[in-house]
DNA sequence: GTCCTTGGGGTGAACGGTAACATGCTCGCG
DNA sequence: CGCGAGCATGTTACCGTTCACCCCAAGGAC
C-alpha cells in the first residue's frame, strides 16, 4: 500500500507519506492529481474525500487528508465549476447607495449566503432604470451565478427580469408581490398602517404623510398602509408630499407641513427624511412631540438619538437576507421554480417623538 | 465557403448561415464548438474572435459574430478561468456594518472594478479580529480572486495578511501606512488637523475631542491630527473620550463634555457620534454654535440637516475605490509587487455648527 | 526559382476537476 | 457452493476554453 509512495527510500511519516512534498514543476499550485500520487491513491478517491463521499475507508481518508495538508492543496473552484456546472455563487444586484435599508439587506443576504456555503458576487447599479438592471443581470449571468437576488426595489426592475437566463432562480427583494417572480419583502403596508394607527390612537385627528419616491415599491406600500389606516378610521386623507429618501427632501417637505396650523401628526416614510422634517419643525418652532408628533420608518442606528428620539418602524434585514437565500437555495435544490412569496412583519419602536400630548 | 453550413439545403442568411439554430442535445447552453460548426470555422477561430485577436479576416469575424448572436452563445467563465488561470474577479473584505465610510468605500471599489472589467466578490466580516479576516481571505482565495481589497481598517487586520496566498496582490484600504502591504488611504491626520485648526482659527482656546475606537486606524489618525494641531498652537490637550462610532456613544460622550463649563469647541471623529453630541448639548441647553462649536468627520448625506447643519470633513470614496482598483490592476498587469501607498486628501466642509461666535 | 516571412486559420493537448461505469473483494443467503 | 449486493477503489470520458504548435498560400528578397 503505502510502499508505492516511498519507493525511493525517502523518510516516511506515520501514514507512509514522504515527509517532503515534491516541488511541482512550474511552481503551480498542487492539483488533485498531485495529492493522489502523493497519497498513493487515484485522483477519484481524492475527489471523494473532498466531497465527503461516504464510501471511503477511514484510513484512506486520513492518508488523503494528510497529503492535502502536506502539499497545501486547495481545490480549484474554476475546474470544479466547469466539471460540475455549479459555481456556488449567488449574485446580488444592489443599488449604489449608502441608504440603510438596501445596505442592510445586502449584508443580510451576504451573511446568510455565507452560512449556506455560497459566495456572493455583487453588482451595483447607479440608478433604477431597466437598462442598468438588465446590464447588471447580464454581468452576473456571465459569471454563471446560480441564483440572483435583486435588491433594487422599484417597479421597473421587474421589466428587466424577463431578460433573465431561463432556469436561474431569482428573488426580488422588496419587490412587487404582484410580479411573476419570487419575492421576499417586508410588509410595508402593515408598517405604514401600524405607524399611522399608532398616531391616531394618540388622539390625532389625522396624520400627514411624507412619502418616498413613487417608483419605490416600499414607498408605495407605506403610503398605502397610511391611507388604509386613515380610511378605516374615517380620518381626512391629505395628499402626501413625496421626497427622495434624503434628509434634504424631508426638510423641504417639513417646511411645507410646518405651515399647516392644524398639522399635529406626521408619518414620514424613512428615518432620514424624518430627520429633515424634525429640523424644519424645529426651525418653525413647532415642538416635537408637544405640537407635532412624528413617526419614521427603518429604525436606523441614529434614530434613537434624533431630537427628540424617533418613533419608527423596524425591519429585520437579517431575516430578509436569510429568507432570500433560503428561497434561492430551495429552488436550486429542488429544481422547482415555484414562486415563493415571503412576507416579513415589521415592528413599531416607540420613542419620544410620538409621545402622548 | 458558406456552403459547408448549408449542405442540407436549409434556408440561409446573408452570411451563409442557417437561419434556425440547431437545438443542442441536452438543452445545454451552446459552446464555442457549436458556434464554430455553425459558422463553419474551427473552435480556435471563434476563440480568436472572442478575444479580439487581430489576425482574423473581417468577413470571418462577421460570420462568427452572427453565429454567436443566432445561437445566443455566452462564454463560460469557469472554462475560461480554468484554461487561462484568470478569473477576472477581485475580492473585497468588508465590515458587516452600515457605517457610511466602509459602505461608500465598498461601492467605490465595486464601481471602479466594474469599469475595469472585473467582477467583485464580497465577503463580510462581523468583527475585526484576526480570525475573521483570515477566514474571509481563505474564502476569497478559494474562489481564486486575482486581487484582494481589505476594507476593515484596523490594526489587527494586518496580522492576517501574512496568511495570504503568495502572489495575490492585496490592498489594505484605510490600512496602516507602516504595514508591509500596499495601502490606499485618506489622510486622516490631515483631516483631523484641518478640523482642529478650523476651530482654533475661530478663536477657541482649545478643542475637545471625541475619538473613534482606538483599534480603528482612522480613529487614531484623526486623533493624531487633532493632537498635532493643538500642540502646534500651544493649546491644552485634554485627553479625548473614545466612542464606538455610534450616535449612542457620541451622546454619552456629549453628556460628559456638556458638563465642562469652558468647553467651547469639540471635534468629533465621525458624523454619527457628532449627532449624539449635538443631542447631548441640546439637552444640557448648550447652544451650538453659540456656546459650543462642533465639527464632525465623513460628511454623510444627513450632516447638512443636523441641528444645526454640521461642519465636517469629507472623504472622496469614489477616488479611494478607483485608486484601490488601480493598484490591484497595475500589480496584476506588471506582475510587480511593489508596495504602493496612495494617500487621498480630505476636504473641510464648513456649515453652521462651527460658525464664528 | 527558391527561400523566408507573414497573415489567416486549423489541430490536439492541456487546465483540474466530476460523473459514469468497471473492477475486485467480502459477506449473507438460499 | 454459487451468486447477487454492497463497499472501496480505479479507469476513462467529458466539461468549455486557451495555448502551443502546425499548416498553407501569397508575396517579397535574393
Amino acid at each position: 500500500m503505502g510502499a508505492v509512495s516511498a519507493l525511493n527510500g525517502e523518510p516516511t511519516g506515520t501514514l507512509g507519506l514522504p515527509r517532503v512534498p515534491p516541488a511541482r514543476p512550474k511552481g503551480r499550485r498542487p492539483s488533485i492529481a498531485d495529492v493522489a500520487s502523493f497519497a498513493g491513491v487515484s485522483h477519484q478517491t481524492v475527489s471523494r474525500v473532498l466531497n465527503k463521499h461516504p464510501s471511503v475507508r477511514e484510513i484512506t481518508r486520513a492518508r488523503v487528508l494528510a497529503a492535502i495538508e502536506q502539499l497545501g492543496y486547495r481545490p480549484n473552484s474554476a475546474a470544479r465549476a466547469l466539471a460540475s456546472g455549479r459555481t456556488k455563487t449567488l449574485g446580488v444586484v444592489a443599488l449604489d447607495t449608502s441608504l440603510y435599508g438596501p445596505v442592510s439587506t445586502m449584508f443580510g443576504i451576504q451573511s446568510a449566503a455565507q452560512r449556506s456555503g455560497y459566495f456572493v458576487s455583487v453588482v451595483a447599479v447607479h440608478s433604477i432604470d431597466r437598462l442598468s438592471v438588465t446590464e447588471a443581470i447580464r454581468r452576473l449571468s456571465a459569471q454563471a451565478v446560480e441564483g440572483i437576488a435583486i435588491i433594487a426595489p422599484f417597479g421597473q426592475a421587474h421589466d428587466a427580469l424577463s431578460d433573465l437566463p431561463t432556469g436561474t432562480p431569482v428573488v426580488a427583494v422588496e419587490g412587487d408581490p404582484e410580479a411573476d417572480v419570487s419575492v421576499v419583502t417586508v410588509d410595508q403596508v402593515a408598517g405604514g398602517k401600524m405607524a399611522t394607527e399608532h398616531l391616531l390612537a394618540r388622539g390625532h385627528e389625522t396624520v400627514l404623510h411624507v412619502a418616498g419616491p413613487d417608483e419605490w415599491l416600499e414607498a408605495r406600500g407605506r403610503t398605502a398602509g397610511w391611507r388604509e389606516a386613515l380610511l378605516a378610521a374615517g380620518a381626512d386623507v391629505v395628499p402626501p408630499l413625496a421626497g427622495d429618501w434624503t434628509a434634504r427632501s424631508g426638510y423641504e417637505a417639513g417646511q411645507v407641513l410646518a405651515k399647516i396650523p392644524d398639522a399635529s401628526a406626521i408619518f414620514v416614510a424613512n428615518d432620514q427624511m424624518a430627520l429633515g422634517v424634525l429640523r424644519a419643525l424645529y426651525e418653525k418652532e413647532r415642538r416635537v412631540p408637544e405640537d407635532v408628533a412624528v413617526v419614521g420608518f427603518d429604525d436606523i442606528d441614529e434614530a434613537a438619538y434624533f431630537i427628540p428620539p424617533l418613533t419608527t418602524v423596524r425591519q429585520d434585514f437579517q431575516r430578509v437576507g436569510a429568507a432570500t437565500v433560503q428561497v434561492l437555495v430551495d429552488q436550486l435544490r429542488t429544481g422547482s421554480r415555484h414562486q415563493e412569496h415571503v412576507v416579513i412583519e415589521p415592528e413599531l419602536v416607540c420613542r419620544q417623538s410620538s409621545e402622548a400630548r
